[in-house]
DNA sequence: TCGTCATGTCGGGAAAAGACGAAACGAAGT
DNA sequence: ACTTCGTTTCGTCTTTTCCCGACATGACGA
């Protein structure tokens, strides 16, 4: 079960969509649950429309965000569910590489020898 | 509403740190709460001293090590406490981004109950 | 059908990251 | 002091990322 030796090809989708302070910035305009286009993120982030599709492809790749399409435009929102998966991968892979010792906070899930 | 803040440096650290593959596997080695020199990190992992010395070196301005001096050696181990802290830190960022209205999945991930 | 508009894809160029070897630094031991 | 060994810093090269403009795709309205 525990596959925590690598890091899962998921998780690393995850990991690099979230460190690119571009899509961070991203990220943040779906605060509150908003549902943005592929132009209403260019123009929000000072972007040109191709690399905010890129971008958004990018996020939804790392499970961050889903998009649909709605007559020719496509809406992007954060996917919740997903991301909770994905920090909760990420957090089983940390318990394998934090000591589970001492109380630490980081190890929880995985137990192994 | 919730601060659309970009992201806290440190947590920003954490991440870049973590969106590597090498440094994923070099924190693998740290599993258990080993204690590893440069060198066997280098040895352990097919790199070079001067880049596993530099990886290090992310990994620890990212918050996931610690570094101590033994005589001529260079000794890094995990550091789960912070770790936590950086995990709690990029949940916090993620829950504003994602909807706080329907299953707010990942509001509670990290939580160590 | 044709034109238009939003999005996605393709190539390219600038910037950053990843890894290396050579050399500098620091802490023992001779 | 000198030598040795582990680590770090520096310069360079290669690979990847980021963003762009130009073009292709797909959907709607006339």
């Amino acid at each position: 079960m525990t596959t925590p030796q690598p890091l899962d090809g998921t998780t690393q989708d995850f990991l690099k969509a979230l460190a690119s302070e571009t899509r961070q910035q991203i990220m943040m305009l779906f605060a509150g649950g908003a549902e943005l286009t592929v132009g209403e993120v260019a123009e929000r982030c000072g972007l040109g429309p191709s690399t905010a599709s890129e971008q958004l492809t990018i996020l939804r790749r790392g499970g961050l965000v889903t998009a649909t399409r709605d007559g020719k435009l496509v809406r992007y929102r954060a996917d919740p569910t997903t991301i909770a998966g994905r920090l909760v991968e990420l957090q089983g892979y940390l318990a394998v590489c934090c000591p589970p010792a001492t109380g630490n906070a980081c190890s929880h899930a995985v137990q192994d020898d």
